[in-house]
DNA sequence: TATATAATCTACCGAAATTATAGACTTAAT
DNA sequence: ATTAAGTCTATAATTTCGGTAGATTATATA
């Protein structure tokens, strides 16, 4: 499962990309249209602000807007940022790697071999599941429902 | 990632899956020689007893054996006991499932379309992986390095 | 320059989950 | 009767998760 510090990550950044270009929203606002606790976003959007994908501006006027374009930002990275790896066991992790104890033989492990299957999968549909990309889907689920 | 738990249980499976219909085995051989703290291992194999995956015999001569072929136990049955859900969301799964409180519509949402399709792909690989199957990539991969 | 506004930083907290361990009890073989 | 093995219950240490509080800093604007 993802924290929710991830989805309410990826809800904030939905909302920012859907008001692209027309300036900074405030943290009180997209906690409460997204039902957020405030403060916990506050800590969500600056760790998004020092991770490069959003820029904030202090004082009246201010808040958080998008800084990359939401064809840049994909599930992958914002999962990472937060939990950390995506695959589900740390021998098939590329940026958080640490041996099993228990492992006889790495390369020869069955167990290693299908979660890395398993790994390459996922990475890929999150690395094409970028802002845009979910909100096209949106459009597409809205359109069909009627 | 998945919990100690189920990695123990895959491994201590694997062992048990090798010497199936060679009567029983110690826990605490297991334990030994797949490093795997005992008295963790004993509720382990007892969780897998009572989901009828392995059966046991007590006193002498006891210990734990697979009741159910290697080719019918897999990876997203073992998950599934001990860790739960397999998916990413709790809104997208079948077992578990569990509404998000701050989705404003299931039906339209862009995030569980995404997770629902990263789903799916997992749990065809995992359920793939039985452990007939596994020990038959540990065979490949041995050959292979030779 | 004072004031209000809004993000930022530091610290903390409680609950739950995870990863175990200890020890008494039960069952079965010899 | 004795020994060997699994079973059950309770507990404990540690970590993670989800969240809160409050002081501080930066900025717009009147």
């Amino acid at each position: 499962m993802i924290s929710k510090k991830v989805k309410y990550a990826i809800i904030a950044l939905i909302k920012l990309a859907r008001e692209h270009n027309r300036g900074p929203i405030l943290i009180r606002d997209i906690a409460e249209s997204e039902k957020i606790p405030q403060k916990f976003l506050e800590a969500i959007l600056n760790d998004l602000k020092h991770a490069g994908i959003l820029a904030s501006k202090k004082g009246k006027g201010g808040g958080y807007y998008l800084l990359k374009s939401p064809d840049e930002v994909n599930l992958a990275t914002v999962i990472r940022l937060f939990d950390g790896a995506i695959a589900l066991l740390p021998c098939v992790t590329y940026q958080y790697y640490e041996r099993c104890e228990e492992c006889k033989d790495e390369e020869t492990c069955g167990i290693r071999d299908v979660f890395k299957e398993v790994r390459d999968e996922t990475v890929e549909l999150l690395k094409a599941a970028t802002l845009s990309e979910i909100i096209r889907r949106e459009s597409k689920l809205e359109r069909k429902k009627q």
